[in-house]
DNA sequence: CCTCCGATCTACTCGCGGGTAACCTTCATG
DNA sequence: CATGAAGGTTACCCGCGAGTAGATCGGAGG
């Protein structure tokens, strides 16, 4: 009546969705095998029919849904003319992934992956990337490590922001928080610039 | 051989100061009773002596942690004049503390705890009870909720900036990470003040 | 209608780890 | 040197959940 039999294929990317929503509410060890099967309206070895372990299938999460954040934001700041248009618009893709897949942001950033040294490493090339799309936003006049560090502070910048709308529970709109979060960090990113004044010479 | 018989509020704190470094790098499920009995060398049975049960342990530990941490924050900002002062001694506190107790903020924002609704709530009162110090710093003519999402992102900024330093393993100048990170939160803080213009009536 | 194959389920094994009952050890004290 | 209380240990119970072996179902092709 529940699972009217999937292809494999079609019932991996069922599993995949289905264990992206149990995993973001409940974390890789409050959620169970038993309870992703049966919220997938199948049973156990169904899972390991498509996936060798439950940290296999954690992995697999992590791998798309970042990449999925990633694609997003990279999408939005691909062509842009300035600094300023690249915060703006990459915070409101972030912010927009975030309202609308609240879960996903969980699974990324619930926490649950941050300890386990399998998954931190994931979950730390996620962040890098973020961070390397940020850093050249940053004065050069600073020291490289520094510039890496501010660079992951913004990151969490947008990471905190976010669990806190995430946990108020209500729905939220996603380019008000953007632009009020962004102007902050401009302004903050512009304020690494006084150094060498470059922040005068912004075509557009 | 090992350890010589403490009393048993020693012990006591023997055992937090050993959980605190434990669960610091293996996370709440990652770390067993066991494990944390053999690191303070003594056995199970002596741990529930002092603690009702794991998470209760666990909730002590954030407990303390994070007043030790709030402590920090406060008394360094306890007299100061302008908010740019704050700013600044409030983040060079925080990372000083970072500098010196990795497993301590490991603890508190390595995610261990983030998820798990028990522990979810006491660190969500920790980042609050931060974001509330912060929050004043933010124009008032900005919508309330607005104004507590920056405050929580702002307490994201210093999180994301420690997750990077802490994770590279080497020590760090909290003194210099606080003046680079405060830089771009104060130039940030000051540009919601753009809509009143009251960023030109600050003493000192 | 048979049959074969892939999707699915029932019904287990098994180890890990939280928690505990009962016993031992050390030492101050009369 | 008895004694008893506080600190500690050994050796266990037990449930939960990851992972699996083997039976069952259901539809496409002959």
């Amino acid at each position: 009546m529940n699972a009217p039999r999937l292809s494999a294929d079609a019932r991996r990317e069922q599993i995949l969705d289905v264990a992206i929503d149990v995993f973001g509410r409940a974390g890789y060890f409050g959620a169970s095998m038993n309870d992703i099967a049966e919220a997938a309206g199948v049973t156990k070895p169904v899972l390991y029919q498509h996936f060798d372990s439950k940290s296999d299938l954690y992995r697999a999460l992590l791998e798309e849904v970042g990449a999925r954040m990633l694609a997003a934001i990279a999408k939005a700041t691909a062509n842009c003319h300035d600094g300023k248009e690249q915060t703006e618009l990459g915070f409101q893709a972030y912010f927009r992934w975030v309202a609308q897949r609240h879960d996903e942001f969980m699974l990324l950033f619930g926490g649950s992956a941050r300890h386990d040294g399998e998954f931190s490493s994931q979950i730390r090339q996620i962040t890098d990337e973020a961070a390397a799309a940020i850093a050249p936003l940053i004065t050069v006049d600073i020291d490289p490590e520094q510039r890496q560090t501010l660079a992951h502070a913004l990151v969490g910048l947008a990471e905190g922001a976010s669990r806190r709308l995430v946990g108020l529970g209500k729905d939220f709109d996603p380019d008000d928080v953007a632009r009020t979060v962004s102007g902050l960090a401009w302004a903050g990113l512009r304020a690494t610039h006084r150094v060498n004044g470059s922040s005068a010479g912004h075509p557009g």
